[in-house]
DNA sequence: GTCTATACTTCGATAGAC
DNA sequence: GTCTATCGAAGTATAGAC
């Protein structure tokens, strides 16, 4: 059985050089933009030809959800076996500071404005992460027993907002009150996971 | 006197056009991301030819560039505004959960991503608007006398934090928390407004 | 299965006409 | 002071050679 829509033909998934394109790919994305994801600079960073983009992956809209796909995974996986490593508040927190993860959320935010083929993947993936971060929060907080001074889901969202704003005026140089709300944050978590 | 590098001229700073441009430009940048403003589209959203971008602004970073800070400025004489009018935490944190202005911020800070010529612009104005915002914060924490139990630019980080990934979620459709955020922090403002 | 030759479109920018 | 004619570079994508 074949593809219902033949349209043209494709590369293998598992080709040494569809990889490194999505490498390239992602490389780009992080460090110069969206914007700077095109078919011609993508295949330069990977030391191959532009029309190659094309054949492993059909459209740049293919080439921009596979690479979020990819690193989305990544992303989830790391954190599940983090928190199954240490479900601590102390490690929730420090994985919601992750500076490259939050330059790649934004710029894939920024992407979903324009491009909708990326939205509802990026969509999806943002509902599946919040839920295993709200169980492992939710968690953490109960086995301290204070979700009762704040519901989980705002606690996530309080976190999470902090996380991220920080990460992005971290990468545009401003960083007033930084410190301050770190070391406030590793205070009022010390303070919890001390009073076991 | 005039410019010392005299490459080429420009269009006067009060033109009709000028400014149907810079509506054009803002109008696409929000709506369809920043890699949809191109000096063809945005000539063509303010019926106006291409090569009158060009005209204007010499480069698409001089057009990027305006466009933010004619935007920023309104911001933040909005703000002034309407924080002399009511100098409240209500307010303070009304303002923070506008999401025309999350939008548009993110789209900026991508941009600053591949833009170097735009990123100092918009440090610069990140900054100025934090030293307001705090400053409004500061007063009304104050007045509650609460500035002991949190540090007011802490405050800041996890409102603005907070507005900020609210509308950035709110774009792609996820919602999970945010009217429970919401009833928190206007209950914990209401506690606080309350006893006077 | 892998890659190249090539078509067609859109981009930013400048020089010069009104 | 305002706008048009036009260029060269870069973009996505396809058809077909190896």
């Amino acid at each position: 059985m074949t593809t219902s829509t033949p349209a043209r033909r494709l590369g293998t998934t598992d080709s040494q050089s569809r990889t490194r394109l999505l490498d390239a790919a992602e490389r780009l994305l992080v460090e110069e933009g969206y914007a700077a994801v095109t078919s011609r600079r993508v295949a330069a960073e990977a030391g191959l030809k532009p029309q190659l983009v094309h054949y492993y992956f059909r459209t740049m809209d293919d080439l921009f959800a596979e690479t979020f796909r990819r690193r989305a995974e990544a992303n989830l996986e790391r954190f599940e076996r983090a928190v199954a490593a240490d479900g601590s508040l102390h490690t929730l927190w420090r994985l919601s500071t992750d500076a490259r993860g939050a330059v790649f959320t934004t710029e894939f935010v920024a992407l979903a404005n324009h491009r909708k083929a990326i939205r509802a993947e990026i969509a999806r993936y943002a509902e599946r992460f919040r839920t295993v971060q709200l169980a492992a929060l939710a968690a953490a907080m109960d086995a301290r027993g204070v979700s009762e001074h704040m519901p989980p889901e705002v606690a996530q969202l309080l976190m999470t907002g902090l996380g991220q704003i920080m990460a992005l005026e971290g990468a545009l140089g401003v960083t007033t009150g930084h410190d301050a709300a770190v070391a406030y944050v590793d205070a009022a978590i010390a303070r919890l996971e001390g009073d076991g």
